[in-house]
DNA sequence: GTAATTTGTAAGTAATTACTTACTTACAGC
DNA sequence: GCTGTAAGTAAGTAATTACTTACAAATTAC
């Protein structure tokens, strides 16, 4: 009996204790992401921040030490949680379709920061504040990816099927078509103009930059 | 006599005061274009902005009545000063050169904004930021720019030079690979670690471009 | 039970913010 | 000369900032 109450009662404990500090931790973490990815560090003030997760100022000073402590760990939590554009790759590499291959790279990258807009947002304010993660955020998602692609199109240059280009510039052009694209709709907020049909876009990136990589032996 | 007096002296002295006080005026301008696009609107301390222009602060609200009608004179001034892309369109449209055409527009893109980081940082910033007069910096540079190049291509299409595809799409495609090489370079800093290779970027991209456009008539 | 630790809060701090004021200086027209 | 107007400045303002402190309530440990 005792033995079931020490395995029962800190287990339901630490359960319900943790369930509030986290819930606390977490509306902070959450606020802080919704407003620094509106308004940017120097845009968002800790008031706010608590306002938002509806928890006392001081809480936040418990939590993380510094307001810059706190924008740090909201960077250090999307890089981590983010799965990523490899797997739409590494899912159909080989496969060896290149259509295939691209347009699902294109649409993971259209679905994903559509479905969170805070992403691209903390990733460009964080850059243009020149925040010290902000090099961790690009290498992990600008450099690395653009490594991924670069080597499947090598693959494919040795396979005799895309022309001898430089594969690292190749893959800037095909990324840079899709993600100039969502940073359009979602920093500058194109989308309440024009309706945009994401399925002709994805086929005509995919299209014009198909057709123009491979090589003519058609 | 009176009359040369009269012509003569409001001009000499018009030219003397205006010295003066344009040169203040043009400092105030000069610090605020530099800090606004390093570190943004909400980032930049109109203390900041004296000290660089050195300029007594409170000289700044005589010329602005506030810190954010600075920034939308800035904004202003860089959306009526920057001369844009069109001429590079312009000046070959007539050849039907494409190759020429597209490498025209690259090159102006990426030489103007490396001679100018500031323009892109701020066109970003005040994107992110949501200054009023972000929606007219959006129109003239970034709608404009593909409305051209979207016509352009309209009319080679009807050619029969170019592929059947969405216009606008393909004119996105372009633009995307160039824009997006610019916001890695400029805003996250990329040319520290790897060199570009302006020339042979450039001729990815427009072989890419072209030859997937490109109807197969060859 | 009670002591200790954690969780929450109200009030306050010193520094900084955008913006003003009251004043002096320089220079124009007469 | 004098007067009026613009340019320049030092000092100050009220509000806001990130961050603390001192204390109460709740929870845990024993």
């Amino acid at each position: 009996m005792s033995t079931d109450k020490a395995l029962e009662k800190p287990e339901a404990a630490a359960k319900e204790t943790a369930k509030e500090k986290v819930n606390t931790h977490d509306r902070i973490i959450e606020a802080a992401i919704k407003l620094f990815s509106e308004k940017g560090f120097n845009g968002t003030t800790t008031k706010e921040i608590a306002e938002t997760a509806e928890v006392n100022e001081a809480l936040i000073f418990r939590h993380f030490s510094t307001k810059r402590d706190l924008y740090g760990a909201i960077i250090e939590k999307k890089i981590s949680e983010e799965p990523g554009v490899e797997l739409s790759l590494e899912t159909h590499r080989d496969s060896k379709d290149d259509r295939l291959v691209f347009t699902a790279i294109a649409s993971r990258m259209f679905e994903k920061c559509g479905r969170d807009p805070s992403f691209m947002r903390l990733l460009h304010f964080s850059a243009l504040e020149g925040h010290d993660l902000s090099d961790m955020f690009f290498d992990t998602y600008v450099e690395y990816i653009n490594m991924l692609i670069s080597d499947y199109i090598d693959t494919r240059i040795k396979d005799g099927e895309f022309k001898k280009l430089n594969p690292l510039y190749s893959s800037k052009a095909f990324i840079g078509m899709v993600v100039n694209q969502i940073i359009v709709q979602e920093l500058f907020g194109e989308k309440k103009k024009n309706k945009t049909d994401y399925k002709e876009l994805t086929e005509t990136f995919v299209e014009i930059f198909l057709e123009g990589i491979k090589s003519g032996k058609s």
